[in-house]
DNA sequence: GGGGTTTGTTGGCGGACTGCCAACAAGCTA
DNA sequence: TAGCTTGTTGGCAGTCCGCCAACAAACCCC
């Protein structure tokens, strides 16, 4: 006879693990955690469901581990250009940032609208953590001295970035040459005017 | 004998709707939707779960009715200031809305944690929407002939006032004072020179 | 004021999903 | 090949959602 042709393989732990986690991304990636079903991502994964509360636990404890993972592979890339023009190193940084958004597209997009209405502390600390690295970045960038002011500015700005980066990507009212203009010019003009300006003290 | 105390009070329909919804409006803004059940929302309104599936359908249906109310509320207030002077009526729209962000704080900072693709593409509209007549509003005051380029800048910048506006009200790096003069200088260059920049078609 | 009517409200049944755990078996070791 | 390790499975118990038939509070009419 043929051999009982094993129902399952086993695999290493960070092995299945992984093959889980990249389940659960895709689906996590479309819908609210509220509408995938463990059952969904187990069959998606070609487990049994049981297999994913012994890997990550709870539900939630995997849609958490999803958004970190998601966060986790985008921003590797370190800055470094270090050039001494200001100017170029900007546009530098803005082009890895427009290069990065377009080729995780599905990752971003699903990390940057992350979450319904009411905000899970946990989730929001994470993407939350994201962008304020995001802002160090920028502060090394800029000025490694920068105040609470510095930083509140380049904060709101990547909300911006962001907003602008939605505009390219998904509602294509301006193209990536135009977004990448935008972010320079207004980057540019916040730290050099506009920062200097709100920060002085007293001022009516 | 004393009267039989009838165990429940009839209202009506839109008395009894009103306050379930508020119910859920007080839930959904602390907790995902996932982490809400329709058996807690109906013990907060002080009635039968079924009751809140007669009046809006499934929980689904209640949870975007709740994101509806939500949008409806806080931007009711039309501008209409229309002084001859474009600064001064910039500035008195960007007070109206931070009046509008604090005194509705709590509604507020739910509805912009969903943020642009919640996934569930119609939170996702409901969101937008709002977002798109705040944008709608900029445009009339001040170029209502303006084209997509300029729409997807106030887009943009509604990112940054949003931002800006946790940066005041949660993490409190900037003062009031401080977040009206960032959105005023940002948006007043926005407009007259860095929108003027990249809407141009042919510039290298 | 009593009986009939309207319709707002309740309680519970059926199906689905989550968390957990004991039993099973694939693959390694001797 | 027998035994062991541990990755993997299947099912049980509790909770939640969607739905609906029955109930009863307030109203109407005589």
């Amino acid at each position: 006879m043929a051999a009982p042709a094993a129902r399952f393989t086993r695999l290493e732990r960070d092995e299945r693990r992984e093959q889980i986690l990249a389940a659960a991304r895709r689906l996590f990636s479309e819908r609210p955690p509220g509408e995938v079903s463990t059952t969904e991502v187990a069959r998606e994964a070609g487990v049994a469901r049981g297999l994913l509360h012994h890997y990550f636990g709870t539900k939630r404890d995997l849609y958490l581990e999803v958004m970190r993972s998601m966060l986790r592979y985008p921003p590797q890339p370190i800055p470094e250009v270090s050039g001494g023009d200001v100017d170029a190193v900007l546009s530098a940084a803005i082009d890895r940032w427009l290069t990065m958004v377009r080729r995780n597209r599905a990752a971003w997009l699903a990390a940057v609208g992350a979450q319904g209405l009411g905000r899970d502390p946990e989730v929001e600390a994470i993407v939350e953590a994201g962008r304020e690295a995001a802002v160090d970045r920028l502060v090394a960038l800029l000025d490694p001295d920068g105040g609470r002011e510095l930083r509140a500015v380049l904060r709101a700005y990547s909300g911006f970035a962001e907003a602008a980066s939605l505009e390219w990507l998904v509602r294509r009212r301006l193209t990536r040459e135009q977004v990448h203009r935008l972010l320079h010019s207004t980057l540019t003009t916040l730290v050099r005017s506009i920062l200097p300006e709100i920060a002085q003290k007293g001022s009516p």
